[in-house]
RNA sequence: GCUGAUGUAGCGCAGUCGGUAGCGCACGUCAUUGGUAAUGACGAGGUCACGGGUUCGAAUCCCGUCAUCAGCUCCA
């Protein structure tokens, strides 16, 4: 006799009996649920129970679950794809975190006419209601059932298998996939599905290896989930910031400078807007603002070590026969050349010298990615200067300063620490000492599941935390960034004189809090869907007089606006008020002010906020440019509800 | 760099079977003088990304290049 859980029905069993059959027996109503969790453990419902138990029922509302249903939706593919072509070859097809994959080697690559035969017989698949049958061999009998199917790529993933793993497969009627599972009963459950594209990966994700064909998809129970999930995509392709880019005027490209933004009227101006803030906040942190050459001479970056690091990342330009010059893909050699342009003294550190200078990186071709990926960007730079004992103070004040401005825009993001590589340079001691600092301190600001550690994942002068976001697609983008650096200032033999009067070698921290401006300028575009707060808009209040009559009152408000700092657009013609007040709109401006006969006898002004329909009447002007200045202020996030 | 897709007016798009290009918005002119998201009429605007090839004839078919997008890889 022993007793499984099912938290708010517990069944007793005096044999082994399957997930399922425990759960129809403890009368658990099994509509939409797809696999079960035993113990932690996510497995398939007829999993075979023999003792004691805590089980979790599992629908497409948990996790586990859809990834159980995305995983069997793969195999369907791979069953798929090996009935319309037996000759392509498996390699691996799991679950991710919005639908599922499966990588083939095949001949030719699929192309969308491929997908749509290959969704045709995965149809008849699902009809077929095929059961799903899990068995295992032991690793010579797995390795010799795949050879036999000629699936080169399946035998070599049972090679690497550890010693002692059980090797399960899973047979759905004619398609047999070696998988540790699990999966749904039957392949009847899976009522929507799309495959979604066809691209390139290399096996192993190793650019060595032979690329593959990867066949996204994703599915549901529903034919409504899936058109949700659909028109939900649609919907975030709206906000892309390529798009509103274009829409509002805000940057633009050419082909003669690929990856270079060309920033446009309103976009320079939202930049000029971010970084008069962003020096604010610094100022209160004790920053200092220097600028230092785009061009230098190939020496110095032989000095840093780009040159032999990273050359194949900057832009070369020789000059005359003797002189090669680079431009900076970073700041930091600037920043070191101010330090060591006198000698420093332990009283003056830290010293911290931000920087927001241009800065050029070349891109293999394929990577660039609207103002997500470019080849010349700025970013919001800085370099301390720091004895070794003052680190933890210095990266938590960083800490202290991203959380303030990323505060500002209502971001989230996610916090990585990277740690020390084999190929390391520098006193162990102080990169264990570093790491533990730094561990100490995002613990303390995210407690301790609050953050990923990548082991080995630093730069080989000093571990770094990276601090990331998502744009409208999902897709996870690196901001910013606060790396200890270790070998900087022993390339150019920095020195501080210390308060014993020895000469000691100070630690340089790098650091960004928006990462590139460019990139920040596309996460918020995308964030805010355009629609930025007021503080940030490019156009804070349109105004729209009615007639050409209005427009001498016209410019008294926009004088008023101007005056208390406001950045207001207004159109002076003939033209059709509704169509000023629609060009407004379509700019995203917070506020659109309406002027008639009304308010310029009474000196008020009718205001209309972003997203609501109507306006509120009688607004007196004065009352108005003074809570829109306190807006601006204090850059407020939301828009004045008085007003709608 | 790799795989796939796309490239037609400023923007969004159509263009069938190969026969010298069209729509909407935006833009210009004129009329309209208005109360909260498109007033009307007329007009101008294109070397169909670029370079080759096939053909009597190419936006359309073929090859190459460039740019852009999605993914892979990379990203000090």
């Amino acid at each position: 006799m022993f007793r499984i859980n099912f938290g708010e029905k517990i069944f007793e069993a005096d044999a082994p009996l399957s997930v399922y059959d425990a759960a129809r027996g403890a009368e658990l109503p099994m509509l939409g649920v797809l696999a079960a969790s035993v113990g932690g453990k996510t497995v398939e419902l007829t999993h075979v129970l023999d003792a004691d138990a805590d089980v979790k029922l599992l629908t497409f509302a948990d996790a586990e679950g859809r990834h159980a249903f995305w995983h069997t939706t793969s195999h369907v593919l791979a069953q798929a794809v090996k009935r319309l072509f037996p000759e392509v070859k498996l390699a691996i097809g799991p679950a991710i975190e919005q639908g599922f994959y499966y990588d083939f080697d095949v001949k030719e690559p699929f192309r969308p006419e491929d997908l749509e035969k290959i969704e045709g017989e995965m149809k008849k698949i699902v009809k077929e209601n095929i059961r799903l049958e899990r068995f295992t061999l032991p690793r010579d009998e797995a390795i010799a059932f795949m050879e036999e199917r000629e699936e080169p790529y399946k035998v070599e993933l049972i090679r690497d298998l550890p010693e002692g793993e059980e090797i399960s497969f899973y047979r759905q009627g004619d398609f047999t996939d070696l998988c540790a599972g699990p999966h749904l009963f039957s392949t009847g459950a899976i009522k929507a599905f799309k495959l979604t594209s066809a691209t390139g990966a290399y096996w192993r994700g190793d650019a060595n290896n032979k690329m593959l064909c990867r066949v996204y998809g994703v599915s549901f129970p529903t034919k409504d989930e899936l058109k949700e999930h659909l028109d939900r995509i649609e919907e975030a392709k709206q906000r892309d910031h390529k798009k509103l880019g274009r829409e509002m005027e805000l940057f633009m490209f050419h082909e003669t400078a690929p990856g270079m933004p060309y920033f446009l009227p309103r976009g320079w101006t939202l930049y000029n807007a971010l970084l008069e803030y962003w020096r604010g906040e610094h100022r209160k942190h004790d920053y200092q603002e220097i600028s230092g050459p785009v061009l230098s001479e190939k020496q110095l970056w032989v000095t840093s070590g780009h040159w032999d690091h990273y050359q194949d990342g900057m832009f070369v330009i020789p000059s005359d026969e003797n002189t090669t010059y680079a431009m900076k893909p970073m700041n930091c050699p600037n920043a070191i050349n101010v330090f060591r342009s006198r000698q420093r003294s332990y009283r003056e550190l830290p010293i911290r010298y931000s920087q927001t200078d241009v800065i050029h990186r070349k891109e293999k071709s394929g990577e660039l990615n609207g103002l997500f990926r470019v080849q010349q960007f700025h970013q919001d730079d800085a370099h301390i200067f720091v004895e070794e004992s003052g680190i933890e103070a210095e990266i938590s004040d960083i800490m202290d300063i991203a959380k303030t401005i990323y505060g500002t825009f209502g971001l989230t993001y996610t916090a990585e620490l990277s740690t020390r590589p084999d190929d390391y340079m520098g006193d162990l001691d102080l990169w264990n000492k570093a790491e533990e600092s730094l561990k100490t301190i995002l613990t303390h600001k995210f407690g301790a599941d609050g953050f990923e550690i990548n082991e080995g994942d630093g730069a080989f002068y000093g571990p770094k935390i990276d601090l990331g976001m998502r744009d409208c697609l999902g897709r996870q983008w690196q901001m910013g960034t606060i790396q200890l650096d270790f070998q900087l200032p022993l390339n150019f033999d920095l020195k501080y004189v210390a308060e014993d009067g020895s000469m000691k070698r100070p630690v340089m921290i790098h650091r960004a809090i928006f990462g590139s401006m460019e990139r920040f300028i596309g996460i918020i575009t995308e964030h805010f869907k355009g629609q930025f707060p007021f503080w940030l808009a490019p156009v804070e209040v349109g105004v729209v007089p009615i007639r050409p009559d209005h427009n001498d009152y016209a410019r008294r408000v926009v004088a008023a606006l101007e005056d208390a700092g406001i950045r207001t657009d207004v159109d002076y013609t003939d033209q059709n008020m509704k169509n000023k007040i629609r060009h407004h709109k379509e700019q995203r401006a917070p506020y659109v002010l309406v002027l008639g006969d009304a308010e310029a006898q009474n000196g008020t002004v009718s205001v209309n906020v972003r997203g609501s329909q109507s306006s509120v009447r009688d607004v007196p002007l004065d009352g108005f440019v003074r809570r829109a200045a306190e807006m601006k202020k204090n850059h407020e996030l939301e828009l004045e509800s008085e007003f709608r």
